[in-house]
DNA sequence: AGCGTTACGGTTGAT
DNA sequence: GCATCAACCGTAACG
């Protein structure tokens, strides 16, 4: 199955096709565009394609998070047993009903709201299949859905109250945590604060660095040895369309981990990053129906998120390149300093410091 | 040269 | 369990 791990890319990259890459990768990207390196730079130095960096990148701008899309599973039926309940008696009601006319008493009626009620082609539908002969009502409904608030439905992850400072240039953030404390640990249940401060990014020197993650369980064992986790599909997924808040907290699944495995990336450096990664899985507002739109007003309310990372990376100095390929020596056509400036004139100043802020994200799992 | 876009081949996961 | 199928992915290529 999994064996294919990765395929490389033009630049030398490692990805997996159809994967996301590793949140590890997409929080690099995002740090280094927060200092200033030019898109085309950091795809050259992280060896992602520049379609990939623009897309974090854009995406990280707008919804405030790195974390990929939701992946997979399917959109919750609007025409629920109870919407299909009401149709049934409004068509009861009045025979010569349009579908239209349906449609809007669902949302007078608050059946269903904005995002959720089914178009007139699907009330249509429902009237010519599954109400014939409106004489009897069969109903062998059950409505157990709990329609009622389906506004969103999946879940949100939340999203970061502000999308895209540069350099919001404050609070710089502890610095360092350094090792331990955590230790492993996924996220609590519930909630919990973000943290957000990641690891390191001070210098950039690290930032070159990119090996993350090592969270939980085991997963890479070694960590220093980069890798050989077994595991291997693990990694980010944070993504995916949960629902209730059960478990939804855990959007995440298996998260992170290995980065490695698949992807082992050249990299050079590594630093020992642990990071975390914050973020949160798409606005929740966009999927499906539900969407807000830019400015729509819909914002979620509520957000979930977990934080926390943990980082105990440790710091084994080097932590094993392997084979020191290496892959990027650095790059950098031009010596950073110019680079970073270079959109000019901007006020903004200087980057240093790295993100500051991302949210922090959990990451649950243990091994399953 | 840089970067937004998108076709393509791929995977995932709720139904 | 298996099959659908829409959602997302990153790369490569186009403009």
């Amino acid at each position: 199955m999994e064996q294919a791990y990765g395929e490389v890319n033009q630049l030398g990259g490692v990805f997996v096709n159809g994967r996301p890459l590793p949140n590890a990768i997409r929080l690099r990207i995002v740090e280094l565009a927060q200092l200033g390196i030019r898109p085309c730079d950091i795809s050259r130095q992280l060896r992602v394609s520049h379609g990939c960096v623009s897309k974090i990148l854009a995406r990280y701008n707008e919804t405030g998070s790195i974390l990929p899309g939701a992946i997979g599973g399917s959109k919750p039926r609007v025409t629920t047993p109870n919407v299909v309940k009401h149709i049934r008696d409004y068509k009861n009601g009045d025979p010569g009903i349009f579908a239209w006319e349906i449609r809007d008493r669902l949302l007078a009626d608050s059946v269903c709201d904005k995002y959720n009620v089914p178009s007139v082609s699907s009330i249509s539908r429902i009237l010519r299949n599954k109400i014939g002969n409106l004489s009897q009502p069969g109903h062998y409904e059950n409505h157990k859905q709990p329609p009622p608030q389906p506004a969103l439905p999946y879940n949100h992850i939340y999203q970061y109250p502000y999308p895209n400072p540069m350099s919001p240039g404050g609070t710089k953030m502890s610095s360092h945590h350094h090792h331990h404390h955590h230790s492993g640990v996924a996220v609590p249940a519930g909630h919990v604060s973000i943290s957000r401060s990641w690891p390191s990014a001070h210098s950039v020197s690290n930032i070159l660095g990119i090996r993350t993650f090592m969270e939980q369980t085991g997963t890479i064992a070694g960590t220093d040895s980069s890798a050989y986790t077994p595991k291997m599909e693990d990694w980010a997924n944070v993504n995916r369309p949960s629902f209730s808040a059960s478990q939804n907290i855990n959007g995440i699944e298996k998260t992170a981990v290995d980065a490695d495995i698949k992807y082992s990336q050249p990299a050079s450096s590594l630093s020992s990053v642990s990071s975390f990664v914050p973020a949160c899985a798409y606005p929740s507002s966009n999927q499906y129906g539900v969407y807000g739109g830019p400015g729509g007003g819909y914002v979620t309310p509520a957000h979930h998120w977990q934080a926390q990372g943990s980082p105990l990376a440790h710091h084994g100095p080097s932590v094993t390149v392997r084979g020191g390929d290496i892959a990027a020596p650095m790059t950098f056509k031009h010596p950073v300093r110019e680079v970073v400036n270079r959109k000019a004139a901007s006020p903004v100043d200087k980057p240093q410091e790295a993100l500051d802020n991302l949210h922090g994200l959990s990451i649950s799992a243990s091994s399953s």
